[in-house]
RNA sequence: AGAGAGGUGGCAGAGUGGUCGAUUGCGGCAGUCUUGAAAACUGUUGACUGUCACAGGUCCGGGGGUUCGAAUCCCUCCCUCUCUACCA
């Protein structure tokens, strides 16, 4: 982890260095309080690691050379003149591992001040510090008009006996439910779908592992940010998956690609577990929020001049799989205070939910910049031949839960829940009833 | 889970205390030859850090230790493979 360490470090500060007036600005727009003190003390730190690095690194190649001397010496027999060059290092010694030890405490300390710093976010971004401050940028279809005694979702989950939550408290707990018969295959329908579209749309499918180590944490930027929302498996110091931006990211953790290999573009269907500590009340009822989610994501990571046609086409994607569905949606540019610890720019998109009469949340597209390519350690070749971080980007494609929420509430008639065409070929039957 | 073997550069695979960051082969890149390609031949080819640029420093699964000096010896953790046991 040392040389891991090291060269987030370097990287970091040098950007923090080379723009200090413009990263303080991009943090305070975040929201990050204490922006002006930690990229003072980034710079000062960084400095004071870099001559104590001089030092070190004088040291140890004094202490090379005698060895060297040494060694030559004994190979022409010269015993007693070795004995006394040995002499000469007992000093050295001490001192090159007293400055070690100021080095690395030094590196530690600078990154524990760099691994608090979130993304900083673009100028495109809009100020504000609260999703009210959220732009609306795209709106698409109109609400249904529902009878007066149209029911929220979870009232119609009971009626059609399709997902069942006392069942999964039952088994496991609140908001781990049930999914049974047409609800079920349901599920299954629009996982198919999401996928399907998806590898049209050129991305590869992946099947990656639910479970993550701390590495994979750390490398797209869950931890240790993110650390009380995952489930930890302490025995084995395993984390239960969020999203599947993380297992599909970091593949990818430790590697320089070639530039031919980019970009890349890939999909995986996975449940996802959150544990939203202190979340709850009447606002997240049903399926609005739960601990054990189905979700289909899309990955891309892409050269740095590409990221941003990348997001594009992410969105477009995005808003093809909802205009299929038939679902209004508008989309929101997050604002600097709402956008995740990782984002530099992130679109979010939401369907409305007719018999709820709200906007929920089905989808973000995010884009990371560097951000996590510089955890992850992902770099490729350019055409300098130099070795240069990658761009990663996500979005959901989507998550299911909240889609079929607003499934049931919008398409309720008094014979049944009428599904989408598109649909149809997927779940094999037309109407829930 | 038990027993054994092993983790070295993009891959294969040497190296068991001293100019080893690492022989060699393959692959990659550049060139010669060729109408072009293949073959052959020649050269080149790890990452991080550091410097204006050199120099220098670090890295042979991770961490610690022994030593003037470690890829090589010791301790420890992790992982992989084979056999046995168990099991979707």
């Amino acid at each position: 982890m040392t040389t891991k360490i090291n060269s987030f470090n370097t990287f970091q500060s040098q950007l923090i260095k080379e723009q200090k007036e413009n990263t303080i600005k991009a943090l305070l727009k975040k929201n990050y309080k204490s922006a002006q003190a930690d990229v003072e003390q980034i710079i000062a730190l960084d400095e004071e690691k870099k001559r104590i690095q001089f030092q070190m690194d004088n040291a140890l190649a004094e202490g090379n050379k005698i060895a060297k001397e040494i060694g030559e010496l004994m190979k022409s027999g010269k015993k007693e003149e070795a004995e006394i060059k040995k002499t000469q290092t007992t000093n050295l010694k001490l001192q090159s591992k007293e400055l070690q030890t100021s080095f690395e405490t030094l590196e530690n300390q600078l990154f524990e001040v760099l691994i608090k710093l979130p993304n900083l976010p673009h100028d495109a971004v809009p100020e504000g510090l609260s999703p009210e401050e959220n732009v609306v940028v795209f709106e698409s279809g109109i609400a249904p008009k529902l009878t007066e005694n149209a029911l929220p979702h979870w009232d119609l989950i009971k009626k059609y006996d399709i997902i069942d939550f006392e069942l999964g408290n039952k088994i496991a707990g609140a908001g781990f439910p049930v999914y049974k018969g047409k609800g079920a295959r349901l599920q299954r329908a629009l996982i198919n779908f999401f996928l399907d579209e998806a590898t049209k749309a050129g991305y590869t499918e992946i099947q990656p592992p639910i479970f993550i180590n701390k590495e994979s944490g750390f490398g797209t930027g869950q931890l240790p940010d993110k650390d009380g929302q995952m489930y930890h498996m302490t025995a084995d110091d395993l984390f239960a998956i969020p999203t599947a931006e993380v297992p599909i990211t970091n593949i990818y953790r430790d590697v320089i690609l070639k530039r031919e290999e980019l970009p890349i573009k890939n999909v995986g269907y996975t449940p996802c577990f959150r544990r939203e500590a202190g979340s709850w009340g009447a606002h997240v009822r049903g399926l609005n929020r739960l601990h054990q989610f189905d979700k289909v994501e899309i990955v891309q990571i892409t050269e740095p001049k590409d990221a941003e046609a990348a997001h594009q086409s992410m969105v477009e994607h995005i808003k093809s799989l909802l205009t299929k569905l038939e679902l209004p949606y508008r989309i929101l540019k997050l604002c600097g205070g709402d956008m995740s610890f990782t984002a530099a720019l992130c679109f979010d998109f939401e369907v409305y939910s007719a018999a709820q009469k709200r906007w929920l949340e089905v989808s973000s597209a995010s884009t990371f910049d560097t951000f996590q390519a510089n955890r992850l350690k992902c770099r490729y070749k350019g055409e300098d031949g130099k070795n240069h971080l990658v761009h990663t980007l996500n979005g959901s494609a989507m998550a299911l839960p909240r889609i079929v929420a607003a499934l049931l509430e919008n398409n309720q008639t008094t014979q049944g829940i009428k599904l989408p065409k598109v649909l149809v070929e997927y779940t094999g039957f037309e109407m829930i009833t």
